[in-house]
DNA sequence: CGACTTCGTCAACGCTTGTTGGCCTACAGG
DNA sequence: CCTGTAGGCCAACAAGCGTTGACGAAGTCG
């Protein structure tokens, strides 16, 4: 039988460990860093306190196992350079709604020093090259990646944590309509 | 002597209790609604945590008094119409980087559901009214008020409170220059 | 001066948290 | 079958939290 590539020699504890891991995204998720205890993930999972420290250390270090996010961003390649922003949009609506780990990174990236960290890092190896792709000023790479990150957060924020009403009754395809000129303008658009 | 209005009748604690909700904005935008605890906000101020009690009567007390937001927004009235954004844009911003008040919201915003509602009630209170002014059809207020909510907290949350680097980097004048053409376009254009 | 309110400190409470170590159970390999 | 090891639970710990009430100091007003 096809193993997985050459990890974990797939031990009997592997459904016990993913448990934990989709308890602890749901309530980091929910509650964000600090109030989502190992207690309360440990009953979410079905197991005791202690199982969650054997496993993963720590909080933290249930934390780190817990939220790894890629976003897999497409290749811009071979896309229409006009159609960079929608594709983007698209994208990253799809990725949020299917996945709370995007959540819980954002909540806790708003209270904790660590969580904002990852998030710096996420957006350096992971938006950053993306953006390269589109941006024609290979020195304007960074401050368009920013730009676009401060807009696709910000939906990301009003919508799945703060859920403002009219930013949570929006569609998708009205948010495509609305944001991806936006971020169409910011990758690609000449200095204003 | 002209007084305040008919407010306090000026104890003799007050500048203590303005210490008190000094270092709670403090606090609160540095670390979020959880970690910070009474303790090291009475230590900041000098004083003895039983005294935070007394005077705001529990930690949710002490937070709703010393986060009280008055955005300032501007009378869009008098503007050409097509000033809005930029004037939008620039006023966001200043109040943003004069009162910590906002980035502790917006950190607590994120965590906690009490500070979720604030949020929205902000929202509701302040920038729809100005929304009103700037958008043509009544009926479209909320969804263009959202979208520029998404554009103007995103900054927000990426300049200062994840503080990614090409975000913090950025002038004022460069942020105005980039976000006032959508800020425009999410209250004023037609559906696209 | 004496009574009274206000300001402030101190010590403690009950509770929850992350974390630890010991113990029982059950499966695996010889 | 018997032994070793990994999975799992239980009880407890030290620390920190929000919160409370008693008590002394200091100012206020008759």
């Amino acid at each position: 039988m096809p193993d997985n590539k050459l990890t974990a020699p797939a031990r009997r504890s592997d459904t016990t460990r993913a448990a934990i891991l989709d308890a602890a995204r749901e309530r980091f998720a929910a509650d964000g860093y600090e109030r989502a205890t190992i207690r309360t993930i440990a009953r979410d999972a079905g197991i005791d306190p202690s199982m969650v420290m054997r496993y993963y250390g720590s909080k933290e270090g249930l934390f780190a196992a817990a939220v790894a996010v890629d976003l897999k961003l497409p290749d811009l390649g071979p896309l229409p350079r006009d159609e960079v922003g929608s594709a983007l949009v698209t994208h990253f609506l799809a990725m949020w709604e299917e996945n709370e780990v995007l959540t819980a990174l954002l909540r806790v990236g708003a209270t904790n020093q660590a969580g904002a960290e990852r998030m710096q890092g996420i957006f350096q190896e992971q938006l950053l090259p993306v953006a390269r792709q589109a941006c024609p000023d290979p020195e304007q790479v960074p401050v368009r990646a920013a730009l676009t990150a401060t807009q696709l957060l910000g939906l990301a924020l009003t919508r799945y944590v703060l859920r403002l009403p009219p930013a949570v009754a929006l569609s998708r395809q009205e948010i495509v309509a609305w944001l991806a000129p936006t971020v169409q303008r910011y990758l690609t658009a000449p200095n204003p």
